[in-house]
DNA sequence: GTCTATATTATGATAGAC
DNA sequence: GTCTATCATAATATAGAC
């Protein structure tokens, strides 16, 4: 390895460091929640000096803020090419087009759904920012296509916005909760996305 | 009112402390996690000073034991009522009943899926405890109904870990939720106990 | 950009008066 | 049973060297 090597290990690549402290950051928000999370632990975790988070980071909330908006730009993505891959098909095919893309995405990894339902609960000024920033139109976009569904006679009736959470809930909380269900389980139980889609499919199709 | 009244304002009805301790510190569990609620803030929603609620109970983490057995206590009452009076029934009729009495647990407090939909992330000590000492009877319970179920061919195919799951996300994440989509969707939205019967219905049953 | 050192406040837990 | 006072530690955040 020449003294030009791409990679040098021991010299701090430029934004590394942040990067890292947003992904340690992610898991304690997930698991903790923000009270619950210490900058310290995320620092520790991260390999940093505690003060180095509030150096790329104005505060604790600002790294929580960066989590979120890192977290929603991996989602909003997933989800457009979900989309674009299935445009054209009948409302059945693109509602679970949207509906795969979001099981994988928390099989991937459920840091997403965990923070979600941790903030959902109480109406802080974090969640009114969250909602306003992120879940608004993505809300907005669920429903429509539910709606289309519905007036076609695909899709069962019922509140849209109810259909849309109970989707998120059987999505999210098989994956969230992996360690109490390997628990409770004792180890019997595969959560695996193509079971979740199943589950899903039985939930919003008529006569699925 | 004569000295002896039988319900004097000023004076502390013993029991009565511990008893709102319990209560706050439900709440803070269920909104913040083991680790985002302070037993000072716990103290003062109870009206008592701090130290008092290291007398009733030996540590935070008692004090969180505590709060967990009596929620289990409700739950468990409930759902033997449940069960007890649809006993007898068809196995439609028999789940349907204790899905219900869930459901209006979840829909009167659902501090109980908060806090479980927490302690769930993770194999703690906590967790540990949790499904030894409330998880797993609750578990076989549900399951064994199922499977008898879909031996009959009336509740869908599949894991019943994962449908008894899906129930159970469905039914508390609409009420655990309920400040998000309420923001979510402007007030547009409301979370009956109908309507969610309905989507786990749907879920459930073969041909529903 | 990253560190050490530190200020300040909040935390869980204890001691002891009443 | 309930309180005030306090301890030791851990929290977020800031200051300043390199």
């Amino acid at each position: 390895m020449s003294a030009l090597s791409p990679k040098p290990p021991a010299q701090p690549v430029p934004g590394e460091a942040r990067e890292r402290i947003i992904a340690a950051a992610r898991k304690a928000f997930a698991s903790a929640g923000f009270e619950g999370a210490a900058t310290r632990q995320i620092a520790a975790e991260a390999g940093v000096a505690q003060s180095l988070l509030l150096y790329h980071f104005k505060s604790k909330d600002a790294l929580w803020r960066a989590v979120i908006d890192q977290m929603f730009a991996d989602l909003d993505g997933r989800m457009a090419v979900a989309a674009r891959r299935s445009q054209g098909g009948t409302v059945r095919e693109r509602l679970m087009s949207v509906v795969r893309a979001f099981i994988d995405l928390c099989a991937e990894d459920a840091d997403i759904h965990r923070i979600m339902t941790i903030e959902g609960r109480q109406p802080t000024e974090r969640l009114r920012w969250l909602v306003d920033q992120h879940l608004r139109d993505n809300h907005r976009a669920a429903c429509a296509l539910i709606g289309e569904g519905q007036a076609l006679g695909v899709i069962r009736p019922g509140d849209p916005t109810l259909i849309y959470y109970s989707f998120i809930a059987i999505a999210g909380t098989a994956f969230s909760l992996a360690p109490e269900i390997r628990l409770v389980s004792g180890d019997q139980t595969a959560i695996s996305p193509d079971a979740i889609e199943d589950l899903i499919a039985a939930l919003l199709f008529v006569g699925a």
